[in-house]
DNA sequence: GAGTAGTCTTACTGGCCAGTAGGTACTGGA
DNA sequence: TCCAGTACCTACTGGCCAGTAAGACTACTC
């Protein structure tokens, strides 16, 4: 019987040492993403990598570092290609809706790195959690700047936590989006872009929904 | 040098099973939800629970079963303490509202179940994420049937979409209050009431943002 | 007070996996 | 052609933890 699997012939071509790196993360994103920090072994990542684990070792450290710099790499990619997106200098809902653009076509092209930063990174504690936090922090921040220069009404913790719904929406609706992917991105942000900027023009022009009296 | 730590004394009280079983689940809950699955060992969980190992294994059976008991009870008390709070027979907007108050509440006062249900059940792939999917589906599904109700232009996909968002930004509303617990229960849910309400409603009008030509 | 059913324990096994020791091959310069 | 440096490897160790074997204690019944 012949070796019917192409499983690591031997020794891997020498490559520099960037390179390699580069190679690791896109690995261990795969695979975090799909097993979770504590389920992926080191074994996996190296073996999709296409080198040993001592490689590993030797480029990137413990599994925990490895884990920190994949989630500041995916960060930093996400938050570089929503800064991108954003039409500045233009009006708040302009600037809003090109914002969601670049976020859900992130999503759509990097499911992986969407994984991971939304669901394995939070779950975790630790330092992890506090990485990724501080990126929806800025995210939330980022919306929040922008409601306030939109509206008097929306100041502070009012704001602060609007943001905080609304940039929970996205995440919510771009996981919806992954199990339901036939609808091309732009028409699942035009949804959103809906369903909260309608809203929150209202709120602008000075709209308030009353609670009714218990019955 | 005396004892120090009242760990287990000896052998636990002999108590009658139902009473156990609830103490075990009430103990996991409180571990996973701070460690996470992966990192929740079966010796804690019991430790805290007050009894032994072989204990948890006869009554719950493996550590899957017994996290997959949690998620079930957890979501079963959450699904029913919004059943108990939507007022039905009512206006739209007003059952959306006491809808969004009882979660709120069960979320206040009771940090930990959430904590499992939102961020530890959705991280594990396999049966548990079935399992909670499964429970926001139906969630989704509850809130998709009110829009509907409310409005002939929400249909099919377009309800669940919105629905998917709005769940969506309840459930990280909610996470962004446990961070942010100063203010009570009911303005925050007032808060996202205000915000998703308005911008329905003048969806329901006929209200559509359009997007300007990219530039 | 002997039987029995259900509660509870200590003390172990076996497997998985993070991390390492101690090398071998390739490449490029002197 | 030798050397230095870097890329890369096989093969192991040690700890943690899910799950279990084997039995001990209690309470209730007749």
């Amino acid at each position: 019987m012949q070796a019917d699997q192409p499983v690591r012939a031997g020794r891997a071509k020498r490559l520099p040492r960037a390179v390699r790196e580069r190679q690791i993360l896109d690995a261990a994103v795969d695979v975090f993403s799909r097993l979770g920090f504590h389920a992926a072994s080191m074994d996996e990542i190296s073996d999709v990598a296409g080198i040993s684990k001592p490689m590993l070792y030797a480029y990137l450290g413990s599994k925990e570092e490895l884990f920190a710099t994949c989630i500041r790499r995916e960060a930093t990619r996400l938050m570089e290609a929503i800064a991108d997106g954003v039409e500045v200098d233009r009006a708040a809902d302009v600037q809003l809706w090109t914002g969601l653009r670049a976020f859900f076509d992130f999503v759509g092209e990097n499911r992986a790195s969407w994984q991971v930063l939304h669901r394995q990174a939070s779950s975790q504690g630790g330092p992890f959690a506090a990485e990724l936090n501080d990126m929806r922090g800025r995210a939330i921040g980022l919306v929040a700047a922008l409601l306030e220069n939109a509206s008097e009404r929306a100041r502070g913790q009012e704001a602060q936590s609007l943001a905080a719904a609304l940039v929970g929406a996205g995440e919510s609706l771009a996981d919806w989006w992954l199990d339901n992917p036939e609808e091309p991105a732009a028409v699942v942000a035009a949804r959103l872009m809906n369903l909260v900027w309608l809203g929150f023009g209202d709120l602008v022009e000075g709209a308030v929904w009353h609670p009714p009296a218990r019955r």
